[in-house]
DNA sequence: TGTACATCAGTGAACGCGCGTTCACTGATGTAC
DNA sequence: TGTACATCAGTGAACGCGCGTTCACTGATGTAC
């Protein structure tokens, strides 16, 4: 077999890392074959050597965000989530809701801005989203210190606040506004959390 | 002139009508010219006597949802938005965050629906999405009890959680957890207004 | 070590379909006399 | 009141472009001997 599988392999992430930021840039629907396998430096027809067609590749590209690929603005923030000492949570809410995601149009995670996308596409796709939002709430969760239930009902609301928040800021024209609801969204996060632990 | 201006006005709210349902329910790209003038009783041609062009149709969709139309989740609930009683604001909330609202496909609220496609569509229908986000704010913020700057943030905070719980609860394909985000949104909000009153 | 071979990643032209938009035409109805 | 006319909402065929996908081919490189 010519071409060691490391050589496929590569291409295969390099074709989906262009994807994932395609996709956070113009949507879906809105990113072509042609755009993604130029910014990945191949032509068009090796597409399907890699992948079984285009929502294939929305699969990929989504999971590859669960693996943590491309968030600047967590890197830059500091924010390993591995490493679950107590103050991790408040760095994530910090990150997860600071102007620098907001601003980070490539990296952003694409719970903000793929929700409508995801919601009409292959129940992989919607799975794949799903776990990336267990790991937020799971994240969240734990190390709160209240009972199971209200543990529970805690990250979730929190989840909320963020994807709520960004979302709503990324599509709001006045950024005087977008900076209101962002802010706000944080100041509440942060509140439910100091309650919990 | 023929065909009474009624007659014109009318022909476009149904094709209004139409492609807000429609919109809702398959997103602003799946939706074709020909399913629009289809459901509204019309042929494809006639489109461009009533609208420029398909976006110019997006904007008066979504301003058609401003001006009330279509939202049975709110109006079997009984909430009444002109009327500012102490009440509504909670109604409101309980409306929004309802099962009702949830599956109400084609009367949701398109900051649930819809805010992929509006972050990549034309500066109009921006704004006309952002006037139905500060409608919303206004109605919270109107019969709440503190100090301005507070009401505000309090007011913004559970904007961001109605949109983010529902979005996110749409989305989601375990309608388990979609409830449970759905329902943990719904205290979250209430808490916060409880203490803004 | 060197050579022939086989594999398959990558190429780029072509296909086919869908959809937004245009356009010449039709016909319903309000207005003028 | 009745008739001719003008307007323009509505029709449906056609256009043109873009994009997902296919396909015959090329050529780089690992393997066998």
């Amino acid at each position: 077999m010519p071409y060691s599988s490391e050589h496929k392999r590569q291409t295969r992430l390099r074709i989906i890392d262009a994807a994932r930021i395609l996709f956070n840039r113009h949507g879906y629907q809105n990113v072509t074959i042609d755009m993604v396998m130029d910014d990945a430096g191949l032509t068009r027809g090796g597409f399907y050597n890699h992948f079984k067609n285009k929502e294939d590749l929305f699969n990929a590209a989504v999971m590859s965000f669960l693996m943590g690929r491309g968030a600047q603005w967590r890197e830059e923030a500091g924010v390993d989530v591995t490493d679950l000492k107590p103050e991790m949570v408040q760095q994530m809410l910090d990150a997860y809701l600071s102007n620098k995601h907001l601003g980070d149009i490539d990296g952003q995670c694409p719970m903000i801005a793929l929700p409508s996308d995801v919601a009409r596409a292959s129940p992989e796709v919607q799975n794949s989203f799903q776990e990336l939002l267990k790991a937020m709430v799971w994240l969240f969760e734990s190390k709160m210190d209240a009972n199971a239930e209200t543990n529970k009902r805690n990250a979730l609301s929190m989840t909320a606040l963020c994807v709520g928040g960004m979302v709503l800021a990324r599509t709001l024209p006045d950024s005087g506004l977008a900076e209101d609801i962002r802010s706000a969204a944080h100041a509440a996060a942060t509140d439910i959390l100091n309650t919990s632990l």
